[in-house]
DNA sequence: TCTTTCTATGCAACTTGTTGCATAGGCAAG
DNA sequence: CTTGCCTATGCAACAAGTTGCATAGAAAGA
């Protein structure tokens, strides 16, 4: 279970409600994981039953109270096991790729918009993420030198950065076949 | 659930069985999605209940029977409804990218023989996926000119390898971070 | 004042995916 | 003739994730 596990470094590097975390899962953390606040609160509730996590009721000036979590010690014992013990290489999970070799069996032409709203959200991204290596990490206003923790949090961040241009480039391929299909069905040439 | 679209996609290409199909989802298919073989029987019988596939039972000689399965008229509406609707544009998944934050709450450079082992096998992937586009795609004995299904497919794979690249650089580029810390940490300066 | 938005948490029902096990025929090696 | 492997299908129990809905305080704007 990683969402877990995804929580614990979370909340280790610095504690926080549900709610809190969803919008981190939005966000830095989502990078590489994603979760909703449903599953969010659920695996809170169970990880404090399981003593992983403390719990603190924060009452707050202008919204409605919090719970803020943090990491009790059996927390970090498992999470410092797992970090010991091999995962999985993974896979990709694409939708989109599933459409692209359905698409055979309609008109490729149809997918054009759709891969260029894709192409157009993930060009979001990447610029959301640029502009948070700037801020965190490159810019004239980020802590210098960094330490260990910001330097990991930086090359994960490069990877999603790295995955986003990829994508894009790969969306670009994806738009020019689908543009050379349909010139070759129309122009009556293979 | 694109497990059924996937499936729909695969079994228009080619009619096969659930084994077959779980077979194919180590390879081809592979590239974008995954599932198990006890997972595609599910949605297999599924799919048949709800008149979206043929079923045909198969004698085999010096093998069990086999359930050979194809996409009957409903499965098809039902895959051309799909392509013409609008799919969220995904985010990764990353257990490593998990371990590797979490990796600034325990010894960074514990991390590197996982990291390279992920490495490791990203690399065979790649190979795999190069040999296949050899065969398939760009070497002598393919067909040429290709048909639209076979520029369709050789796209989505060029994505697999897109993908498997970006990774193995990500990781050589986690790796050199992994040791930058480990030499920080023990020569003393940062 | 009314509606909308943001913060904050949660339940219930459902779908999807995983893990472990079971069965069974045929083949090949020892 | 036994053990292990490959083809082939499946059940049962469980874990993980999604969807829709509900509640509620406070702020902001119309």
């Amino acid at each position: 279970m990683a969402l877990e596990h995804a929580i614990l470094v979370s909340l280790l590097e610095k504690p926080g409600s549900g709610y809190e975390l969803a919008r981190r899962f939005e966000r830095s953390i989502g990078y590489f994981w994603t979760a909703t606040h449903q599953q969010i609160y659920r695996v809170l509730r169970r990880m404090e039953g399981d003593g992983m996590l403390d719990v603190r009721e924060v009452a707050q000036r202008g919204r409605p109270d919090k719970k803020e979590y943090s990491v009790a010690a059996p927390g970090r014992a498992v999470l410092t096991a797992w970090l010991h013990e091999p995962v999985e290489p993974e896979s990709l999970r694409h939708e989109l790729a599933v459409k692209i070799r359905g698409a055979a069996f309609d008109d490729p032409s149809a997918l054009i918009s759709e891969v260029e709203r894709h192409r157009e959200a993930h060009g979001d991204r990447l610029r959301r993420y640029l502009t948070g290596e700037r801020r965190d990490f490159t810019g004239p206003d980020a802590p210098r030198p960094l330490d260990a923790g910001q330097e990991l949090q930086h090359v994960v961040l490069r990877g999603g950065i790295a995955f986003e241009r990829m994508t894009i480039a790969w969306l670009d391929d994806v738009l020019a076949t689908l543009h050379r299909l349909r010139a070759a069905r129309s122009g009556g040439r293979d």
